[in-house]
DNA sequence: AGTATTTTTTCGAGGCTCGAAAAAATAGAG
DNA sequence: CTCTATTTTTTCGAGCCTCGAAAAAATACT
């Protein structure tokens, strides 16, 4: 059961709440560390002096923002680039993409592919990814002194242990363990994530005002997707990555979802269902890939008349409001994100959506909810990776200790 | 944010570990507390003499459990009954029910209640409360030398906080502070908990085998509710109790809730929509309050012969599927609790639940997912709240300390 | 140049856990 | 009945860690 907490763990978790701080904002002086963290000054300026002497933090200028105020000057700490480097490998339709961040956080160097991601055979796949991962790691202009992390984003399902891919609709092939593939492969310790848990996470570095402790980010393309933060917290199932909101049943029986079941949010509110019913189709056609430039194209069009383009954003509305109202009757309501190509057309999506909430249990405050769009994932992808990976190396490297309980603690986002 | 861990920390949560310990199982000496905790015998022992000093804990009786073994017999660590006592309040429709309990569970005094909780003012459902609490404060029968907390219990929607109930199906009053109304009256901390929660509470302290870190609690009563025990900590919603699985939307637009809206769960497999449909009632009618034994002459009926009654409890059993099968789409399948009067009617539900579980995201383990019944709620809501408040007890009285963060700290169930 | 003010470091005190060794308590052997 | 082996529990000194107070450092104001 839960493990006592030993002498030497207290050193540990205080290095690692410092380097937190430092990483969270704009170089915070020693005062200011001690004043949020609740530790003693003399605590903080001996954990900073190691930290600095190890290559860890770094002391700011002390020129920079004239001081204005009477004493002594603060001296801001920072992170020291130079200390660690992680990678960011994210694998979406047809687009592998990787980037190599400083410890900074500032991107020092990146590749970007495109692929035939459903036609590749298993062996391909992984080869591409070991290919791009080895090339980046052996480019000489870079001296990439220490990759310290290796952080991969996929669509789909991945295991509670971020090991493995299990499922995703951009191939064909399942069970794929990317993580242990990498770290076989480079010695390099590696981790499966889910692309919208990242995005979650990015967007809590992003904007931590507006996503602090409870939100939820949605993604609305070929699938749909979610990242949940409770309590700070990222959200997982128990054995996957969890959270599949497009998955929960909208109508009992209803239209023929990717996924090969019916009645599933996604299979009203994905790219292909809105396609499918804008062109009038069965809603038991086969689920098919629409690019972002035709989905473009039919959001213009639906704006432009009122026709079956129209009615079919409607019904996406609808699912994806009985959707959010099923959630919200189990997590209470919480400000959420639209992120994708459909959200740019969440004009059209949300008058529906505000009234199917609206007779949902979370209608409630159904005013009080609040949307943002945000219509291009992927850069908030590769930037949840990055901070994945780097509050790793935050607290399993640079404060190391006691081994964590059941493998690998808290899903700090 | 994250707020630093000082160095009297380190004892209390120790001391607060041993105590868990000991409470969680049968009389632990010393050498076996230092092996699951992890912590040095020497450590160990130093708490543990603190505790007995103090009266927390008690040596059990070497004579018992005769000692096989060669060496110095383990001396069995016990929780001192007299170290303190906890009082429970269970609300129900039409029942109030009070226990006191001592310091190591045991029940030493309770008293019961009939009341007309429907019609009662809100003055009438407050006084009778805190009339009943006060007669077992002033039992003379009873040394209750220290009542430390009184943990009540209600069926419907209470605040995160677990200060008042905000909404509640026994009761047309709403937002009532019951846990600030006795503490107010009597000095003595209080929290206000939802039913459901506790039934989860109780059963992992029942049965830790099977339900440990994963496990849903599902009640089957007048309406439906839920509790839901996640990598071993309660879930609660964000503002809410939450977790209101009878308000997912089972089918848009559909039967008549109890709460106003359609197409809730509850409102296909709640005691008064079974009652509706085995009599062939609109599903538009007017909810009523169908009473236990009525409720088992239906099952029986049912049984009987294939009409109404059967096809009501085949339609519960779909939307319960259904329900189920969205929230296993965000959190994965685990075990099953059917708590209540339809749970020993399970065997009319079970087939048609397990079939709409089949047609969603969690259906790809549908025979693994195993269920268990409880036909009595109300002994299982106060174990619950008997051990909130124990562990209470335990965590913030004798292993005080430091201010936890925002309050309550974890939801350890 | 001197003083006030604020930040950071230094230093000794007090606590806590740990490991090793001692003490305690029992079963088995002769 | 005594002695030895074995296991549990306590004792004791060492090593860390955090804390508060005081000192040192670095600046603005007068």
């Amino acid at each position: 059961m839960s493990v006592g907490i030993r002498h030497d763990d207290l050193r540990r978790r205080n290095r690692a709440m410092v380097i937190g701080a430092v990483r969270r904002g704009g170089q915070p002086s020693r005062t200011e560390i001690a004043a949020t963290t609740g530790l003693s000054h003399s605590t903080i300026s001996a954990i900073s002096a190691d930290l600095i002497g190890e290559g860890i933090l770094t002391e700011g200028k002390p020129s920079e923002a004239g001081s204005l105020k009477r004493g002594r000057p603060q001296v801001g700490l920072g992170l020291n680039p130079e200390a660690a480097a992680v990678m960011t490998v994210v694998l979406s339709l047809n687009f592998l993409s990787v980037a190599v961040i400083d410890y900074a956080g500032q991107v020092v160097a990146e590749e970007q592919r495109r692929l035939d991601t459903l036609t590749m055979s298993r062996e391909a796949l992984i080869g591409e990814c070991t290919a791009i991962v080895r090339r980046r790691l052996e480019d000489p202009d870079l001296d990439v002194r220490s990759v310290a992390r290796i952080a991969l984003a996929i669509q789909g399902i991945t295991d509670t242990e971020a090991r493995a891919m299990l499922w995703s609709p951009i191939t064909p092939q399942t069970d794929i363990a990317f993580a242990d593939i990498l770290e076989a492969e480079f010695g390099i310790p590696a981790t499966m994530e889910n692309d919208c848990n990242m995005m979650a996470v990015a967007l809590r570095w992003r904007d931590p005002e507006r996503y602090r402790d409870d939100f939820i980010a949605i993604l609305l393309s070929h699938g749909i997707g979610m990242g949940l933060v409770l309590k700070g917290e990222l959200f997982t199932g128990t054995h996957s990555s969890g959270g599949e909101f497009g998955h929960m049943i909208h109508r009992p029986g209803g239209a023929l979802c990717r996924c090969g079941r019916r009645g599933c949010v996604e299979a009203y509110a994905g790219n292909y269902a809105i396609w499918r019913n804008a062109r009038m189709m069965s809603e038991d056609a086969e689920p098919i890939d629409v690019n972002d430039a035709d989905m473009r194209a039919l959001a213009a069009l639906a704006r432009e008349s009122d026709g079956p383009e129209r009615e079919a954003y409607r019904k996406a509305g609808e699912a994806l409001g009985y959707g959010l109202g099923s959630l919200f009757a189990l997590i209470d309501p919480a400000p959420v994100a639209m992120v994708g190509v459909s959200a740019a057309a969440f004009d059209l999506i949300e008058p529906a959506l505000r009234e199917a909430i609206a007779q949902t249990a979370g209608g409630q405050h159904s005013k009080s909810i609040s949307f943002d769009t945000e219509p291009n994932e992927l850069p908030l992808i590769r930037e949840g990776c990055a901070m994945r990976a780097l509050t790793f190396v935050d607290q399993e490297i640079f404060a190391p200790g006691v081994q964590t309980r059941s493998g690998t603690g808290k899903n700090v986002a």
